[in-house]
DNA sequence: ATTGCAAGAATGTCAGACAATCGGCTTGAC
DNA sequence: GTCAAGCCGATTGTCTGACATTCTTGCAAT
């Protein structure tokens, strides 16, 4: 027997659908940071009553992509740069570690889907599009720490970049970063391609200080 | 004006009671692995409303302390080893780092805080309390992590040391761990006083390979 | 300008209801 | 006797509606 089959489907709740598709919104930069999000509002534009919407709320804010003051409501957090370098140093050192075991262990068909998605990035990065962009270095990510080993390294780092990913967009449309960004995931890519654990965590060290370098720059400039 | 003096206080509301209630429930392993939660019966019992217990099962699924299969409700999930390994791994990744950086800049104050709880633990590891023995041990690591400089760090590993309470507990008491334990403390606490980085993570690093290694006997053992 | 107050809006919480679904038990067929 | 089918109770998913509490905002008064 296949040793965890997930084999049991999930039914879409209308809880689900909501978290999912506020997750989206926020991913999209729809809500300004600071922002509040009004119960009664969301609840006529998302056709939901109120209390699926605070069980949805109530997931959110677990995952730190809202925050719920009592009496106050729920809001788009405001990221200080202070938070957001504490999330890309700890980035830093699983995305490293990730990077690492990964080069070891990768199969040969998950290095042709990384080599995927680094051509969806590539050409993503010839765009404008900042959005195409980050969805597809999020998958590049995604499969690195899908192979790795480790689920909860996976899992942990998902949602400490679910939380910079307002950065993400705006750094990624600075001048020449989604290509230099391209040059170092590629510098990724080949690390672990040729089985260089040590390699391969250099070059993901790299990509992290020059990622969180860009976000200062297009925070400060921006703000 | 100083930076960011957290004056807003919090109002307790039955949302946040609830959840700290069924969350010191599972720490103290009121649950048993794999039992489900009825809706009904946790209303009754708490004396609250469905909808307040269903905001508050939503944020301890996002916590990943109990899943919600949709039509089967909540249930306290089953720790597989192969999950634990990958928690206790992620959490030396952290915890040796926070360890490190503790050792460069904690406060002489902190540093006696952290005293402290090292004498709290050692006097809970002499009796047969595993419970303040797992309470204890939970403080010290909460003073490094505190002191770590990064407060991300910090959220993630109480995040991942919650998942593994159950655990600690049974591992606590097997024979001779708590005061191996406590050797292993004194040596990392030692060398975050004499500001040594390198001894501080190495220490560290030991400390958690010995504590996984005592979880999988309890484990092996007890079932 | 600052204080105090009052109206309006938004949230926290509850009660009750109903359909959909799941799990187990009974029944029936082979 | 075993296995399949089907029914029934239990539980969850979701909604509506309601009300007290709290926050915000604008206005009046000092």
């Amino acid at each position: 027997m296949p040793p965890d089959l997930n084999l049991r489907i999930s039914p879409r709740t209308v809880q689900r659908e909501t978290v999912d598709k506020l997750r989206l919104a926020i991913f999209s930069g729809l809500f300004q940071p600071g922002s509040r999000l009004v119960e009664s509002q969301l609840c006529t534009q998302l056709g939901i009553s109120r209390p699926s919407l605070r069980e949805a709320l109530r997931s959110l804010e677990a995952e730190r992509l809202i925050e719920i003051v009592p009496n106050r409501g729920p809001s788009i957090p405001a990221l200080s740069w202070e938070v957001a370098t504490a999330i890309y140093e700890v980035r830093e050192l699983l995305e490293v570690e990730a990077a690492g075991r990964c080069a070891l262990r990768i199969s040969p068909e998950q290095l042709r889907e990384l080599e995927k998605s680094l051509s969806a990035f590539e050409e993503a990065a010839s765009s404008n599009d900042s959005l195409a962009q980050v969805m597809t270095a999020a998958d590049f990510y995604s499969i690195i720490l899908a192979n790795c080993g480790n689920p909860i390294l996976e899992e942990v780092h998902r949602g400490l970049v679910a939380r910079i990913s307002f950065f993400r967009g705006r750094s990624m449309s600075l001048d020449g970063r989604a290509q230099s960004s391209l040059a170092e995931m590629r510098e990724i890519f080949e690390s672990i391609a040729a089985g260089d654990e040590k390699a391969a965590r250099k070059a993901s060290k790299q990509h992290v200080l020059k990622a969180k370098a860009a976000a200062k720059i297009s925070m400060d400039s921006g703000l």
